[in-house]
DNA sequence: AAGTGGTCTAGACCACCAC
DNA sequence: TGGTGGTCTAGACCACTTG
């Protein structure tokens, strides 16, 4: 058990030992990936509470500096992936050319029928027939993100045939000729609950960027929609405008 | 002092006290920019303690459905503000074309040099001339983001005697003529700290948007850079592609 | 089996804001 | 001045993960 940290009184107990824990995160002892020391421990060592040492916990997680992992201790962020809406197709591609480790693994796929909230953005009726496809990703074995993907099976004749743990851009080009020209894209800051956040083995409540994306064909057709749940410190968003 | 709440004893205490929330919210009776009732009471009515009932308020703040201002309370959060990045130049047109009633407070104009991170970032050297412009902007009277603004004097002589309290870009180009061209955007969600938190009113902390911004003239050169700190919960963004 | 984070209690004092 | 959220203590039990 170690001294109290000093301290003019001015910042709060929890910010000092964020201020602390930050500077071996930039020094360098403590490096993506690793495990800090456990609530318990650090409240011994900076001579306080669990209660205070997750509130400096917590602040460094939601400036995306350390991650919490189910009940296994909590990690230093890696980097952020870059990713260009824009021009980006394929996960998997912008991943590796980032120098790390993409996987890709299938959770589910339904085919079911479009509902309201999907009928107004993919522009097909309600109860046309639809292809829903969930999805994980994986950054260097972490998860940082889980889809909805919804597939249009007039456009994508036996589309449930085939392997999903593959770029999804590549097989509808490969077997389908289908070229994506149009994309709408739409997306905001907020927590993930429920599926995404048990898929990505987070606490509900963990800080997410929530993606959407509706791509049409070159004639203006619909092929896909898309669902992104991303956790908050995985990416960076880069838009060029000409 | 109410029966403590029913449960199956599946969800935690503070999801379920989250869940009748925002049934109140969603119901409409509680709506938007309107106060909750205050952590004892609805520690109170709960039946628990204000640890919890503040797990309950910080879930739905992640969401974006609630906020805190100040010490003053919690309130229910008003609609995003959609944003597209590629097209809108001017917040207040934005806003006012949402229906809403946008404000701009000049906080600091202060002529400057530039840094290493700004040198990297406009293409201008480390001591060359610079003016630093603070701005906070609101909507409906709340504030919503706060911005750093760098402006290149060489190409916008004379910049820091005009009135910042208006549109930038009508300055730019109504003054200077000024027809912006390329932008390069950056942005990612994390945590507002700092002078950013102090004159937005929020806790240190607090979920944020982080959006940067390169602007450039018809013929290439830097105008422009734009560093914007945004409420998690203000806005949300669309980008086009065609 | 031991250790982790997740949840929760029942208090306390403080700084700040509105009245 | 009274009420608000902000911070903090000193415990407790639980669910889950890991060796």
């Amino acid at each position: 058990m170690q001294e109290r940290l000093a301290g003019e009184g001015s910042a709060p107990l929890y910010m000092r030992v964020r201020d602390q824990l930050a500077i071996r995160i930039e020094e360098g002892s403590l490096t993506p990936n690793t495990r800090l020391p456990s609530e318990r421990i650090l409240a011994d060592e900076y001579g306080t509470t669990r209660v205070t040492a997750r509130l400096a916990l917590a602040q460094l997680e939601a400036e995306g500096r350390i991650f919490r992992s189910n009940r296994r201790g909590w990690f230093v962020s890696p980097p952020r992936l870059i990713y260009k809406p824009t021009q980006d197709y394929s996960f998997s591609e912008n991943v590796i050319s980032q120098g790390r480790i993409p996987a890709t693994e299938t959770l589910d796929v339904t085919p079911t029928e479009i509902n309201a909230w999907l009928a107004t953005r993919t522009g097909l009726a309600v109860g046309d027939p639809i292809v829903w496809l969930r999805r994980r990703r994986q950054i260097d074995g972490r998860p940082v993100l889980v889809e909805n993907i919804y597939l249009n099976p007039k456009r994508l004749p036996a589309i449930e045939t085939y392997d999903f743990n593959r770029s999804l851009w590549k097989l509808l080009r490969e077997q389908y000729g289908v070229e994506l020209q149009g994309k709408h894209i739409e997306m905001y800051p907020t927590a993930l609950v429920g599926p995404q956040a048990n898929a990505l083995g987070v606490t509900i409540g963990t800080a997410g960027l929530y993606v959407t994306r509706c791509s049409h064909d070159a004639e203006g057709g619909f092929v896909e929609f898309d669902e992104e749940f991303w956790l908050h410190d995985a990416l960076s968003i880069q838009v060029e405008v000409y």
